[in-house]
DNA sequence: GAGAGAATTTGCGCTGGCTCAAACACAGGT
DNA sequence: ACCTGTGTTTGAGCCAGCGCAAATTCTCTC
């Protein structure tokens, strides 16, 4: 296979402060690949072999229950690391990472992580502060879940959505990638029905659009106020 | 302050692999401090300035909601490192630390970490795994607060803590320090009415023992029973 | 040992969100 | 143009667990 060219990372936020020569160190033991909409790239309790780094897609990660039931831990948006177990001293990965859209993926066999610690640090770094990042989210998560009604949940997550992978058109903001209400209720520890009657109820006071696997946040300013509604006082 | 001995570290499982010359590396750095019960050792969103380790005692990591609603993140045993805000790149804590029952710490000044993954890598290692394994453990609790009900997962937080901090006695494994039922409702999303009544019922049939501030497993099994109950199926 | 504060227990009524059920709408393939 | 599968909507009933309230018990302090 030909090397990869070192303009794929200058682009990405978490390497901007890599030289030339770092981004060929980075770049040698690495692979891209592409993954076609729904296909997955790794899957839960499977050894850890290799991480990854998302160039351009979306991916959603899931966990799955021993009785089948599914969540959505989250959503890798471009230019993020993923799978990196090895950087948590995990041999499995403890989640599934599925295609939301087509995807082009970087990837490094775990040989390649010490070595990649070793010469160019701030990779390392970068992971750990990937990791550390993603365990205050799911804190932030549990606390919504002990604290927030089921609509002001949804709310958030969306919100979130919208941040993360929002792109603007003419009714609003839309998020990037197909997103069914089961993701949703999944997301946000619901059901599919209750999802789809706040977005029915939304769409009515013109706060939302949604449609098929589809949602535009037109009024985000007004779904804030729900979000952060107060339950009591 | 008279240098830490070596001992201090010896015991712990996480430092069984360190020379003596490791640790005297590691505890150049530190010092150690007690803490009595209730005190707290650092509050939430307070400016990081160092990182610890738990030499005895028991330590509750409490988030506060903007309204002033309180989770239990996790209780820190002995021999764990908290308050790692450093190996995240964080510079305020997520959390307070409050200690539960009397504490003796040892402390690092943030400034301590790089010379100390420098000189002990296995140290950074430690760090790093740490906060994986917490990123795994919440990830857990996200899953359990979706898909179980609130009865399973009192009971999975108890055995849980069981496990973590029991100490065996007459009557079953009590757990080994002070928890109110308001701390359970705190670390499973409910009420501390919900935990109250599930308390009572599970004492009426020799399941659990418990008082003010006191729990005791009596029959281990049987919760296990309770904990794993499908909902469906 | 009296009093105050903190933790727990228990009853009662209510309701948010789930379950069950059925109809409907859209996309993609043949 | 039709068919099939997948996703969405909406209704109806129900119940787990919450909010509120009051009584009780335990611990600690003075």
């Amino acid at each position: 296979m030909a090397a990869l060219d070192r303009s794929l990372l200058a682009g990405l936020p978490i390497f901007a402060e890599r030289s030339g020569e770092e981004l060929d160190l980075i770049l040698q033991g690495a692979r891209s690949s592409r993954h076609e909409k729904n296909s997955e790239i790794f899957a839960q309790d499977q050894e850890a072999t290799s991480f990854f780094l998302l160039l351009s897609g979306h991916i959603r990660v899931v966990r799955t229950t021993p009785d089948g039931e599914q969540i959505i831990a989250r959503y890798i948006n471009e230019g993020e690391l993923f799978g990196i177990a090895i950087a948590m001293g995990r041999t499995t990965y403890p989640a599934s990472a599925v295609a939301a859209v087509d995807c082009v993926v970087l990837t490094w066999p775990n040989a390649e992580w010490p070595k990649l610690q070793q010469s160019v640090p701030a990779f390392g770094a970068a992971a750990y502060q990937t990791i550390g990042t993603r365990l205050q989210e799911t804190q932030a998560r549990v606390m919504e879940m002990s604290t927030e009604q089921v609509e002001q949940r949804i709310a958030h997550a969306l919100l979130r959505l919208v941040k993360q992978a929002g792109r603007k058109t003419e009714g609003g903001i839309e998020i990037d990638f197909p997103i069914s209400r089961q993701d949703i209720a999944e997301m946000t520890g619901t059901t599919l029905h209750t999802v789809s009657r706040l977005l029915s109820a939304w769409e009515a006071e013109n706060i939302v659009q949604s449609g098929r696997r589809k949602v535009i946040v037109s009024d985000p300013h007004r779904l804030m106020l729900i979000a952060e509604r107060r339950s009591k006082s």
